[in-house]
Order: structure tokens, then sequence, then C-alpha cells
DNA sequence: TGTACATCAGTGAACGCGCGTTCACTGATGTAC
DNA sequence: TGTACATCAGTGAACGCGCGTTCACTGATGTAC
């Protein structure tokens, strides 16, 4: 749906790199444009007439979903090998850490990307089903992280009367099962409250919230990430 | 310079209703919308010509800071006013219970005036200095319960071995005078972590980040709520 | 192996649209004497 | 109190612009026999 199909061999392959650069040079234009992405400055600055760009998406809301499924996916990519790139896979602060620090230097790397998957909805757009996987990868990381950190008795035991009212017991128990963790829900419930602060922190800094305010933002980032391991509960 | 004066008194009265008017009908228009907002598009509503409406506005982008000034204010006022109203000044945790409920009703009612000021900058738009004023209104109400909550020793100590960098501590320290909390360092830095997951998770709601995978919304939202307080250390 | 035909990428013109902003203007409303 | 003048709100035409999308077309590249 998103990207017209061809059998052919070479020309699968030139056209397989044609949208590939279509999508590198939106990428581009998002970046210093924000999301208002016009089919036909990319058209331009590939030098092509705008209608041939037709070929390859069916209309603009195609290549935004292009585009949107790419960010997913190269921010679940890079959790994920921040995640793997932590040799002792039993320093599970040390992978929180890690992964959570790739989230936010891919985001501020990218920050126009990270808009279009965490920011303000494009107004007119819906995003498709095809969509959700790709979004759902970089909290499969997390999902890791706790499982492990469970399993390997490093997580102190979640307060058992903080009140959890049965609908959203089953929901969070629902993400468990989801997102591989198959932890308990208490312990769940606090992963998804770091989560959302991190997630947080990162629209502060990139949305300019604490612009004039705080400086020392790798510090304060770390310092977010140390509150919130130590709000789960992880040990050293 | 945002809107132009006029000195007599009935024609300013009606100049001023003028204005309001213009606003309203932008508000709504962003409201279905998104920050696309159109000039022409808003005086076509109000059954004038588009020029007119340079009698109000300098252009589009001064309209546009009315109502991020405004939309800062109302949310500051919402959040004054959910904490003035819980009558028992000493109920802490009630009163954080209070504004922040409050904050998220006030973004899930207008999402897209929420959006205007917490979501993702529009792309061309620079916001003047005269939004920084109403943007800190709202964390004031922060500084206050934390500020009431320390000195009625109703926050348990923060970890003093928690590592607060230098450059940070100052800036933290900072923020704690500016907002009138007059609080120690790391209870601040905790109030602000809280207060970033706070508006992570308005941001992840409203943004659509957890549809289809939590309905309980009120519940949930009480759960982080309820986690954050914990975090700060309020008791009951 | 060579030829006839089908597929495909890219063209260029056109459609109909909406936008922000400027400018000279008309009347109505207020102000000063 | 009445008149002359200045201020102001709103008009209507125009500027120059960019946009997404459709459509009939031209060549070049691949495929089947």
């Amino acid at each position: 749906m998103a990207v017209k199909k061809t059998a052919g061999s070479i020309r699968a392959r030139v056209r397989a790199e044609m949208i590939e650069e279509i999508k590198a040079v939106a990428r581009r234009q998002i970046a210093t444009e924000g999301a208002a992405l016009s089919l036909r400055a990319v058209s331009r600055e590939l030098g092509m007439v705008s209608s041939a760009l037709y070929r390859y998406f069916d209309n603009r809301d195609d290549l935004l979903t292009a585009l949107i499924i790419d960010a997913y996916n190269a921010l679940g990519e890079a959790a994920e090998s921040a995640d793997a790139a932590v040799a002792d896979r039993s320093d599970l602060l040390g992978r929180w850490r890690a992964v959570t620090t790739a989230l936010r230097a891919w985001s501020l790397d990218r920050p126009h990307e990270y808009a279009l998957i965490y920011g303000s909805p494009v107004p007119g757009y819906a995003a498709p089903e095809d969509t959700v996987p790709p979004a759902t990868r970089p909290v499969l990381v997390l999902g890791a992280i706790l499982a492990d950190a469970k399993a390997a008795g490093r997580l102190v035991e979640a307060d058992p009367d903080t009140p959890v009212p049965d609908a959203l017991r089953a929901e969070i128990a629902g993400i468990a099962d989801l997102i591989g963790a198959g932890v308990d829900v208490p312990t769940m419930a606090r992963g998804l409250v770091a989560w959302t602060q991190i997630f947080g922190a990162i629209n502060f800094e990139l949305f300019g919230r604490i612009d004039n305010t705080i400086d020392a933002r790798d510090d304060w980032f770390a310092y977010q990430v140390r509150a919130m391991a130590e709000f789960i509960g992880l040990r050293d």
C-alpha cells in the first residue's frame, strides 16, 4: 500500500534506491521545515517534476507514513543496539541508562523526526495500522530490561498497597504480556511511569521547555534517568 | 506590540471586544484544524474581509502569540484555582492531586491549545519574550506546594547521596528561588522530575501514545499522580 | 538470437485551491475649539 | 452647542506565492515467443 511493487530485478533495485532517496530528501526537508512536508519541494530538490513522485507514493500521506515507520524503526534500533552493547547483561542499571541515553541522543539528533512520532499529531493525518508494530519496538526494550531485572531479583518490591483499580490492572497486565516482560503489575506500572517520565524529559528538552532555565542538559537528563531507576527500584 | 492600542473609551471597549472575538474564533479554528491557523479563515468566519484583521494584529504570528499567552494564562489559572479550592491547606497530597488533575482536565478539554504551548514547535514561529511570564505561571503552583510541604515537614528527606553536579545544582537552586519555593536542591530536583512526568503523561494521552493500550485513563493518570507524589516523598 | 509488445519512469501542462500581506479608499465615530 | 478636522474600522482589489493531484504523453527498459 505504502510503496508500489515491481517484479523485475534490476529495475526493482533501482526503484528501491529511488524510494530511499526520496525519503532521505523528505527527511532532510522535515528537518528544516518541520512537519509541513511538501511533495513539490521534495521533487524540486530531486530535480524531477512533482508528478513523478506519484510513481513511488500514492500521495503525500503515504510518504509521511513511510517516514514515520522509518523513524520508529530507527529509534527502536537505536534503543536495541544500545541495550545490546552493554556487555554485562546483569548490569541492569547500566542497560537502563544506555537505552534511555540512546533514546535521547537519537531524538536530539533528529528533532523533527522525533516530533513526527512523539510530537503533536499532524492535522489531517491519521496514522494507518502499519505504524503500530514499529511504534512498539522501542518499548519492547524496556520490557526486556524489566523482565531481566525482575528475574535477577534486582527490583525492590513495589509498594503493594498502592491501589490499582481492576480495569487498569488488567490492561497493565496485558501490556506486560505484550512487550514480553511478563512481570507483575506493580512493576510494569512503575516501568511505564518511568518510561513516560523519560519521554516527558525528552519532550521538554526538545520543545524548548527548559530553554534559559537548565543548561546542564546532559547532567539533568542523567539525573532524571537515575531518579527513575530508583523509582522503579532498580538496584546496582 | 501584540495588540495595537487606542486612547478613546467607548471605541476602546468595542475594540477590546473585537480582539476577544477574533481570538475566540481563532481558538475554535485551531481546535479543528490544528496549529495551521489561517487569517483568511478566521476573517471569513467573522464575516469580514481578511485585511481587516490587520487593524487588530500586526500579522499572523502576532495572533498566534496572543493565543499562546492566553493559553498559558488559562492553564495557569486552572492550576491556581484548583490549588486554592482545596480548603485544607495542609492537605498537600490533596493539593498535588487537585493541581495535576486540573492540568490534565484543561488539556483534554482543549487539546489543540495544549499542543500550541506544549506540543511540537510551530515551524517558522519563534515565541517572543512576552510569553515567558505566563509560561512560568503553572509551575509556580508546583513551587508553592513544594514549599508548603517542606515547611510542614511533609516531605520525606530525599536521598542525599544522589549525585548532582555543581552546574546543575546551581541551576536547580536558581529555579527554586525563581518559583518561590526556596526549597533545597534535592527536593526541587525531584519536584521537577515529577512535573516532567506529569506532562509526559498528558502528552502521551493527548498525542495518542496510549490509544488502544490503556482505556482506564482516569485511573492511569491518578496512578501516575500518586506514584509521583510518592517519589517526591509527599506523605499523607 | 531477434523481434513485437507490455511495462514502467518521468514529463509538462493544467486544474482549482488557499494563503499572508499591501494599499488606496470610504464612511462613521470621536475630539478640539 | 455646533462645526471642522483627525482618527479609526472595515472594504475590495490586487500582488505573488505554493500547494496536491490528474492526465495524456514519450521514450527507455524489460519480457515472451
